[in-house]
RNA sequence: GCGCCCGUAGCUCAGUUGGAUAGAGCAACGGCCUUCUAAGCCGUGGGUCGCAGGUUCGAAUCCUGCCGGGUGCGCCA
């Protein structure tokens, strides 16, 4: 629909340049707002205000000119001028309804698809192997996956790669620790990594022999020694599916399909250093093999070194990751290779795309971005800890979402079973911690707090999955199947021109998302479409009302809004509940 | 020192590439359950958009300079 309307107003712009109106060099970007005050119709633009400099025209007046320019159509049921020249307009009610008629009937729920599909290569979640997931490793899995089904839902081809850390110093640590250790022991002590990686760092920072022997054991792992290769598996093995529990329990796509460890880029990295050698990019400095890119100063006006090779021989995570890069392009055949990693490595990321198309890693026209996030605080405004001061391990913040919305619940007078209770309790303690995450704009740090992402009231997961089981319980209580309601919407009561012009957002908001890879803008809509239709619900009687027309209209109201937010919900990685 | 991010109501946050009177939720206060729904709805109060300049028809938004916070800047990832 706005799409519709852009099309006409670079119409009329056409028109005005053939009539010398406005110069025909000019190309304004035609900018198209919903005006948050109704009395200034569906649209307003300034196209008017942005042209009439140029033009040597009033802008009221040149408002005139391109309303006269307009092409017939039967979107437009009104266009005022207002202001100092915003031109406002009112969509016909018959383009509303039939919007709305598509939406129910379509699968996608009149989301469209992009206009330019691509393959799109996502980097997210990438969690170090050497400890377990903990509350850090939340913001990459979350946003990043809410941001993948969006891509994929309008048609993108999207490739997941969790890049797991399997392959740093720590590595040496960790299995001189499992040598010591007899098969029972090991077995053990592997059951909480937690514990492990604890020991193991215990013994390393004790014992000078034992980190002697770990610093061995790396040489022989990246040597290829097969025995010390298979310890590593054995631990690798453990640690993934460890995270493969917590994706499951978080919904979090991901499966061990994705993996693509930085191990596997092993045998490359010399390669990569070569290239750059090759290239004359390369200079030795210090004993370390760097490139200096001249895009990047430090404190002395000097350019900055990416460094590729240690002055030990050992590579570094740079030398991975344009690896990677040039992986990405070439074997997954990527158009657009996006990052799902903490803003601290912003810098990092800046140098390694600048350096890829340097070296012609990567094609000029490869689009990277780096989408970036804060941290996770506690309520104190720190970064966020456990009770006892340490990290929070992932499955122990899951096991306590679910704990307290389990009490929450049990708080409230219901009449489910235990059963039925407990997995609405799961349900709703990871959806709220997942809601809380992607509710704010990822580029800032936000504030993890149990109270309030559990709360039932304001934009949080509890509400909006109660307000959908809300609208359910409309068809469960009359017996009808929701995408099959016979009758025509019919728009009379404000409230239902409210919901109906709100539930046909959807599809820019979906783009939205996937634009920007920001993942909020879909939790307000949701959260303002979920207040639509309990304003709607309050002040229009559904079952009850006796014109049987009105009745289907607003079947079909609710029909559409339960679909809206069930798939609204599902881009973001949340499942739904049918009672609560 | 330099780079990046941030500063909006008491609190948590929006504000979609400059738009009309800066918005939600929580908290506070006041209403609404004999009608599908109250884990809800309706309403009230609450602001020097960090400060000072500038750009223009118009600035929370863009530019410059300060103040305050976060984060990063050679061999960790």
């Amino acid at each position: 629909m706005k799409e519709q309307l852009e099309v006409l107003l670079a119409d009329a712009v056409t028109a005005l340049k053939q009539q010398n109106v406005v110069p025909s060099e000019l190309e304004p970007r035609i900018q198209l707002d919903r005006p948050r005050d109704k009395s200034h119709g569906d649209f307003a633009t300034n196209l008017a205000l942005l042209l009439a400099k140029p033009a040597g025209m009033n802008p009221r007046a040149l408002a005139e000119a391109l309303l006269g320019a307009l092409p017939a159509n039967s979107l437009i049921a009104k266009a005022d001028i207002a202001g100092p020249g915003f031109i406002n307009f009112t969509i016909s009610q018959d383009q509303l309804l039939q919007q709305l008629e598509h939406a129910y009937q379509d699968a996608k729920v009149g989301v469209q698809p992009a206009e330019q599909t691509k393959r799109c290569v996502v980097d997210y979640s990438s969690p170090n192997l050497a400890k377990e997931m903990h509350v850090g490793h939340l913001r990459s899995a979350i946003i990043g996956d809410a941001v993948v089904r969006t891509l994929e839902f309008i048609g993108h081809t999207v490739i997941r790669q969790n890049h797991v850390g399997d392959w740093g110093t720590q590595f040496g640590m960790l299995l001189a620790y499992m040598e010591e250790l007899d098969d029972n022991a090991m077995e053990l002590e592997l059951s909480n990594l937690e514990t492990f990686y604890k020991a193991a760092k215990k013994r390393f920072d004790e014992s000078p022999e034992f980190a002697n022997r770990a610093r061995e054991l790396v040489v022989s792992l990246q040597g290829g020694d097969a025995k010390c290769r298979a310890l590593w598996q054995q631990f690798i093995d453990i640690s993934l599916s460890h995270c493969q529990e917590v994706y499951d329990r978080l919904g979090v796509s991901l499966t061990r399909d994705d993996v693509m460890a930085e191990s596997a880029y092993n045998d490359d990295l010399a390669q990569v250093v070569e290239d750059l050698k090759a290239q004359n990019l390369l200079v030795e400095d210090q004993g370390a093999m760097c490139v200096f890119l001249d895009e990047f100063k430090n404190k002395d006006g000097e350019s900055l070194p990416v460094i590729v090779q240690k002055s030990g021989g050992g590579y570094l995570y740079a030398t991975t990751d344009l690896a990677a890069v040039r992986y990405r392009q070439n074997k997954l055949h990527g158009d657009h290779l996006i990052y799902f990693v903490d803003q601290r490595q912003g810098l990092h990321f800046q140098q390694i795309f600048t350096l890829a198309k340097k070296a012609g890693f990567a094609r000029q026209d490869l689009q990277m971005d780096h989408y970036g996030f804060g941290t996770v605080m506690g309520k104190d405004g720190r970064p966020y800890k456990s009770r006892d001061g340490g990290v929070t391990k992932l499955a122990d913040l899951l096991d306590e979402a679910e704990k307290r919305a389990l009490e929450l619940l049990q708080s409230k007078k219901s009449d489910l079973t235990a059963e039925e209770q407990a997995h609405i309790a799961s349900v709703v303690g990871i959806s709220s911690v997942k809601y809380a995450d992607l509710s704010k704009n990822r580029n800032s740090d936000y504030i993890f707090d149990w109270d309030t992402m559990l709360s039932f009231e304001g934009n949080t997961a509890p509400y909006l999955l109660y307000a959908y089981t809300r609208v359910n319980s409309i068809f469960s209580k009359a017996g009808i199947e929701a995408n099959a309601v016979q009758g025509d919407f019919v728009l009379n009561d404000e409230k239902e021109v409210e919901l109906a012009n709100t539930l046909i957002r959807f599809n820019e908001v979906v783009h939205s998302v996937a634009d920007k890879a920001l993942p909020h803008f879909l939790c307000g809509y949701l959260f303002e479409l979920a207040g639509a239709f309990s304003s709607f619900y309050e002040a229009c009687p559904i079952l009850n009302h006796d014109d049987a027309a009105v009745r289907a209209s607003r079947l079909k109201l609710a029909a559409l809004t339960a679909k809206t937010l069930r798939q609204g919900l599902a881009l973001l990685g949340i499942q739904t509940l049918e009672k609560m």
